[in-house]
Order: structure tokens, then C-alpha cells, then sequence
DNA sequence: CGACGCGTGTCAGTTTTCTGACATGCACCA
DNA sequence: TGGTGCATGTCAGAAAACTGACACGCGTCG
């Protein structure tokens, strides 16, 4: 081990620590909102909606981290089941602006219970300040790969 | 907006950031190791096993967050390949050691760099005191996860 | 010794997500 | 006015990951 440049050192990488603890986080609200009926992506979905309904599905892939057409085919089932509505056709263009239906709110309610206390146990430990501190680490993080493509 | 305890507030959310986080990390990965030929999950694989030669299948499962199953079909593929080597039969147990060959080593050689610029480019903006304090928190956060399950 | 639990490798089928492609509608500008 | 660029919604096929299931080998303990 230790190769002078050749490895990345997992063990001392925070890319590779940034992957273990989102797939913690992940595996985590699996975990809890299994037992719901839900997957992350779905949470992620209705979530997004409470907070600012009448989003288009684009609007709502980026929100979740994935591709429009991923995001089209929940939302399809999400309307299908009766959480969410979207006109039959576009007001103007070709938006859809998706809104919670109350059936999907309450299943929400649920569900951000869950995910909420999944958080609150992630920052157990941490104090106010560190978790300020990691917030704008992370905020860095996205920020710089963002930038120079 | 601002509804009391309702919401998650996503924009305030560590939890959400940090999903935000690992997407951007593995979007700006999986744009420079596409030229090479390789996904994230296959550069994973070899880096792995360039730092622990002889990791198993499911040992490489864990270290690359997927399940055994997942893995082992990326083991066919790399092994088929030539990028890595297996004994065909166990020396003691089921377990099969898994080994890079020199080509494997050579592939992951760029892989590893190109993902090493990213890396560094994802900390640009950051002293050496911001990225220890982010490792730590990121370790917290992973622990607390796992541990009352 | 025999039974049990546990980890492993592997096969099979399903689900989820992605990439590719197309038509449509808006905004902008020559 | 017509053209260009861009974003959107959607369909179809492909790739990647997952869940379920089975057989096997090891260790432990009654």
C-alpha cells in the first residue's frame, strides 16, 4: 500500500466517504418508508409538490436527481393512484404543473415524519455549528463541480 | 412556504444536500471515465482491488455499495475482459480471490487519475482544516445511520 | 456427531433508471 | 415573417441495479 501517486486512498477520500454516507442515508429512508408503500424517488416527488406545487415534471426530475423520463413514468403512476393531478392539457406550452392531491398530502405527512426523524438520528451528535459548517462544505462541493465543466 | 413542522424544507436540508452532493460527484465522474470506456461502478471495482488485491466478491459489493449479486456481474464481465482474475475453484471455503491483471492495472491507471482531478476539483475552495472538519462530519453522520437501526 | 446459523457464489426474473429519438411550443432575432 | 435555439412531454428500447431463491462451505454448540 501507499503507492506514492498511483491510488486514491479510499480510506481517506472524501469522495468516496460522500458515496457511503448518501447510500447510508439512502439505505436509511428505505428503511423507514418501506413499510408506506414508498420509495425514495416517490417521497422526493411529493415532497417537491408540498413545497412548491403547480412544478412541471422536469422541474421535478432535477429537483430528485433524475432524468425527465424516470420522473415522467412515477408521476404517471403517482396520478394513476390518485396523489397527484396534472391537467389533461397545457395552459400554456407544453407544462403540466402537477399538484398534490389530498390523498397524496396526507400519504406525504406520513412519510416526512419518517424522513425527518432519519435526519434528526443522520445529525445526532453533531452541534449546531458543525452541522452549519458541513452544510456549507457540501454547498462548496456542488458548487465547484459544477462549475468548470 | 414555512408551514410549521410540516415540511422537510429542502433547501435547508442536509440530508437532501447531501444526496445533491453525491449526484454532482457522480455525474462529474461518470463524464470522465465514459471516454475510457468505463462506468463508476467498474472504476470502483478496480480501484478496490488495486488496494486490496484478493477482496472477494461480496467484500467488493460492500466496498462499492451495490449487492453481491450486482457485483458479480460486473466480476463476469471484467473477468471475461481480462481485467481481472479469479481462481476457478475456492483454495478453502466459496470464497474466490479476485486479482487484477496488468491490464487491469493499466485501465485503472487513467481511470484513477482522471477521477483524482475530479476529486481535487470538487475540494478546490476548501483548506485543508475545512475538508478534515467535512470528513469528520461526513464519518458522524454515516455512524449515527448505522448504528440504532 | 448432527443441527443450526452465517456468509458466500450464482442463477433467474423483475424493477428502476437511463439513453435515444421525436413532435411540440415558446422566445428571440434577423 | 420565417428561422434558429431551447425546453418540455412522451414513447420506445437498453442498461444497470435490485429482490428472491438455491446450494455449498465453515464455524459453533448442544
Amino acid at each position: 500500500m501507499s503507492k506514492e501517486g498511483a491510488g486514491v486512498d479510499l480510506d481517506k477520500s472524501l469522495g468516496y466517504l460522500l458515496k457511503e454516507a448518501s447510500t447510508a442515508l439512502r439505505v436509511a429512508m428505505e428503511e423507514v418508508l418501506r413499510p408506506l408503500g414508498m420509495t425514495v424517488t416517490h417521497y422526493s416527488c411529493l415532497e417537491l409538490l408540498a413545497q412548491r406545487p403547480g412544478m412541471s415534471n422536469s422541474e421535478l426530475a432535477r429537483g430528485a436527481f433524475v432524468t425527465r423520463q424516470s420522473m415522467n413514468v412515477l408521476l404517471q403512476a403517482l396520478e394513476r393512484d390518485g396523489y397527484v393531478t396534472r391537467p389533461a392539457e397545457a395552459a400554456v406550452g407544453k407544462v403540466l404543473p402537477a399538484q398534490l392531491t389530498p390523498r397524496g398530502r396526507q400519504s406525504l405527512e406520513e412519510a416526512s415524519a419518517a424522513v425527518r426523524a432519519v435526519e434528526v438520528r443522520m445529525l445526532a451528535g453533531m452541534t449546531e455549528n458543525e452541522q452549519e459548517r458541513a452544510f456549507r462544505a457540501l454547498r462548496s462541493m456542488v458548487h465547484s463541480l459544477r462549475g468548470p465543466a
